[in-house]
DNA sequence: ACCTGAACACCGTTCAAGT
DNA sequence: ACCTGAACACCGTTCAAGT
């Protein structure tokens, strides 16, 4: 019953709620900002404690990145199974990906961060998920098994491209007339019919 | 006659050594790796001298890619004005990019790094020269000025997409075929005639 | 003009001790 | 079961002193 209390009361952190506050890290300064001290204070704790949850910093990285990975799966994928028509589900995957939910900052974040060892895996696993996808989609739209991974590649290759650029560019991405239009451009250039 | 000796023998370092080291490096082990005490260590010298050189470590860096910028763009861009052909000139451009000279590893690091602040004005600038030739070739072999723009916008996410999508999947790059196919998918889809 | 060596701050990590 | 507080290592930075 104690066990109860506290649990209502929040008076003790979990491995959970130091994975989330990473998570929100991550989401409004980037990867490199995730350190033990300042999450510490903004979780009202010493950093000491940090290390009875985690035995690293990078644990803390790999297990909030793991959850991330599994609610992003759900959210993109959970939402195209209603759609049984190939190139609208190639249109749908495009146009979800390319708003800016929470999980599409947070792969923005991770794609400025490719450089930490954390990150390639997760977004190895999450992009390769994403181009058997448009690959099988492409295939059942009729294209070749070549010409599907190649077009599938290319389309996937657009969209993480034009991420990228807008990353680079530091415009806080394009006005929504502006992009609409690119979305379009790409559209009506990749996806048959 | 003094200083004539000391060049000769190079037994003291400029702020020059000290950018190109910091570009091998970065093209070795990426920009993380750019670090002062290892660097002097690498050069025989203690890390106290580098600030003689440098106030800071971020300095060096900009050095170092400043250096890069002012190459590359001689490397890229000088090859292409022989090219009258404006659909010749963009397959040109897109080749010349997509293989793997030494700016092109930099470039590859650079994107891993994004997340530094130091970075993104430099690809800002790399890729809005880049996006703009793309633009006017479009321009020259036909398209409208939105379209124009678009299809400059979809070819250069398609290449930096997918060198992203390379390291990401930490193949070392595809296979010399299966990479030309892609290649040759790309630019029969995007580049008119 | 360039380099050394000692010092300091910051952050990741450890650990004995507390509740 | 979770947290504190002191300690240490590592690296960026400073600076007085050397050549």
């Amino acid at each position: 019953m104690v066990a109860i209390v506290q649990k209502l009361e929040k008076t003790r952190l979990s491995a959970e709620d130091w994975a989330l506050a990473a998570l929100d890290v991550i989401a409004e300064q980037g990867l490199a900002a995730v350190a033990v001290e300042p999450l510490a204070r903004r979780l009202g704790v010493t950093k000491g404690s940090f290390y009875w949850h985690f035995p690293s910093r990078e644990a803390l990285l790999v297990a909030a990145l793991e959850r991330w990975e599994k609610t992003e799966q759900e959210t993109v994928f959970g939402q195209l199974e209603a759609i049984p028509e190939p190139r609208a589900r190639l249109r749908a995957l495009f146009q979800l990906v390319a708003h800016e939910l929470k999980p599409h900052v947070i792969y923005s974040e991770l794609l400025k961060a490719l450089d930490h060892p954390v990150v390639k895996p997760v977004l190895s696993r999450v992009s390769e998920r994403r181009l058997d996808y448009l690959t099988a989609s492409f295939r059942q739209a009729g294209l070749g098994r070549i010409d599907a991974q190649n077009r599938a590649r290319l389309l996937y290759a657009a969209y993480v491209g034009f991420l990228q650029l807008s990353l680079q560019l530091g415009q806080p991405r394009l006005h929504h007339d502006e992009f609409d239009a690119y979305v379009n451009h790409v559209m009506t250039t990749l996806i048959p019919e």
